[in-house]
DNA sequence: ATAAATGCAAAACCTTTGCACGCCT
DNA sequence: AGGCGTGCAAAGGTTTTGCATTTAT
């Protein structure tokens, strides 16, 4: 994978250590975190840090396509470093998301774009339901 | 199509003309709204109505899977009296918000439970790109 | 040097909530 | 009488914005 300061440069977007540890944080974990959660992750390593500056890195980002945005029917963001697009599953028991290999959906954009007159550029694709976890803690 | 009053009383909702108002609104139309177009839209004919009155109707509404509640990465939600699962296209250019039938996709759930450890309950697939009005638009 | 990023506070925005009043049975 | 729905106002929560200061290049 290449430097995430190298990809930061490669956008014009100027690196400083907040930018790095958000983009970093990001990168590191499959939690899908939202701003919030962010913030209150590097809160020990960055305690300066404003939320503010998390929602507009997050921005920044997001518009040099270096992390992407979720929308799973929250009150919230959350913020995913893979952007390759790809299917989310949600866990409606306890709201984990997790992310889904996106070879199971390769065709799917072609046959939208073949049945309408849209021309595709992304998709968002969210699936609901009960994640392996939450269906043994029911079944005691 | 059954009498939207009698869909309200099935669900143990009682019948109020605001009540009536927004589904029928939400019935007949194809654009899905948002709480302040529907509140804006039934303004002239319904003038005392509140919005927090249109927010508690959209929640009854929708927690009676009468409607449903699209998240299409806007600020705010946008409501869909189609409540049988089905794609939605999103013009990036002219936001509009549009249907799509929903058998072109009929086997994906299938292919995503097969894939996973998830029980899937329900799906929301939203395609981002440039609708033809817009596309003809940028061609001039 | 200078252009951009940060941090703080305030504002904006959508949505929810509490409560009194009204309606209908 | 009783329970639910409405409307108003206020509150809540997330995200954005303005501005002075600091930082990266």
């Amino acid at each position: 994978m290449k430097e995430l300061a190298q990809q930061l440069k490669e956008k014009n977007l100027k690196v400083t250590p907040q930018r790095l540890a958000i983009f970093q944080m990001l990168s590191n974990t499959v939690e899908h975190p939202s701003a919030e959660t962010i913030y209150k992750a590097l809160e020990t390593t960055h305690p300066t840090m404003s939320l503010a500056t998390v929602y507009k890195t997050l921005d920044a980002l997001k518009k040099a396509s270096l992390i992407q945005e979720l929308n799973v029917g929250e009150d919230c963001f959350r913020y995913d470093a893979r952007t390759h697009s790809h299917p989310h599953l949600i866990c409606v028991s306890c709201c984990k998301v997790v992310d889904m290999d996106s070879i199971y959906l390769n065709d799917i954009r072609e046959r939208v774009e073949k049945n309408s007159d849209f021309d595709i550029l992304d998709e968002k694709i969210y699936f609901y339901g009960v994640c392996p976890n939450c269906k043994e803690s029911k079944e005691h």
